[in-house]
DNA sequence: GTCTATAGTGCGATAGAC
DNA sequence: GTCTATCGCACTATAGAC
């Protein structure tokens, strides 16, 4: 038998969203949720940067799936059209099955201060992602960090929209919807009488 | 003789700004903070929440200007213009002379994640308020949250500009052209070709 | 894997302003 | 007397150093 169980990382995840479920982020120490996978702190510190961390991760995968999606736009499609493929792409993450553990997980995080901080952080670091690989296809700032901020606002409404209760829709087509009424609301701040 | 100098929350600042600069933010103690000053730890976080929140205040009167500016938009202007509105009145905030001043307060946030945390929560307050006042002049969801994000993400980009080396216009200008770019891309990927 | 610095909190005491 | 700013002390938990 293992000196081990496999998976140390995925369980203290679990676990940490548990407790911070059950009994409030602040109230929950990191010694409580390494105990409760049989793990001592010093190893959730060893997995995880600090305690919000634990929160926040396959972040990776979602970045390289906005990158996958923007790489396959058009090369001359614009600016706007790009960051739109790119959030395509990320409706694979948030699959009907993923939106009660979503909601949860967001729950979690919308309670707590510093862990919206942290939430702001990671979503920032992604429109910084997307605004770098517009630049790279040859769109000048501000475009480009205009284009990839307004994306990550769309994809954080439409995120919102897609946990709130009742909602059904799929969370690509909630996106799409959000696309579009941003895509209205613009031209009618620009559209001349 | 008073046994405590007038302006404590004020000094408190001003030596924490010197020293973050200085050495950084994580290699100053509240203490070093404090002392410089002659006060104690203790005394900090009475005026301050915690470390970081010390270079983060006066956002309550830069909320208020985004208000009275939103609230002097005509009733039947579009969610952007009356974003634009509040964009606007917020530039007494920025006069030339605080441009250096606003320049190294930022390289202090930017260089440290932390504060980068606590600088884009302070901003989705700002854009909280923004569409809960848009709502409340009868703009619906999610155009509301829509416009008050966008209006953010001009005043992100445009303080980013502003405060750029070699930037001469005024903080006034400098977002109006942002604003300008937000209109042209929403319109160069909505407009039918 | 242990040891320690520091952030941050709670409660009480003190000293001046009014 | 009340009110408010400050200080002192004990304490916990995070996070990083050794």
């Amino acid at each position: 038998m293992a000196r081990w169980q496999p998976g140390a990382a995925e369980r203290l995840q679990a676990a940490a969203l548990e407790l911070y479920l059950a009994r409030g982020f602040e109230q929950t120490t990191v010694a409580e949720i390494a105990q409760r996978v049989g793990l001592t702190e010093r190893t959730f510190f060893r997995h995880f940067a600090d305690k919000r961390e634990v929160l926040f991760d396959g972040q990776d995968r979602l970045e390289q799936a906005f990158l996958d999606g923007l790489a396959a736009a058009p090369p001359d499609a614009p600016p706007l059209a790009v960051v739109a493929a790119a959030l395509t792409a990320s409706a694979d993450f948030f699959p009907d099955e993923r939106r009660r553990w979503s909601a949860h997980r967001q729950a979690v995080i919308s309670a707590n201060p510093s862990l919206r901080e942290r939430e702001l952080l990671k979503l920032a670091g992604l429109a910084g992602t997307l605004s770098e690989a517009l630049r790279a296809r040859g769109v000048p700032d501000p475009t480009a960090t205009l284009a990839a901020e307004s994306g990550l606002t769309v994809f954080r409404v439409a995120f919102t929209q897609w946990i709130a209760e009742g909602e059904r829709r799929s969370f690509a087509d909630v996106q799409l919807a959000v696309l579009a009424e941003l895509g209205a609301m613009a031209a009618g701040a620009t559209a001349p009488a």
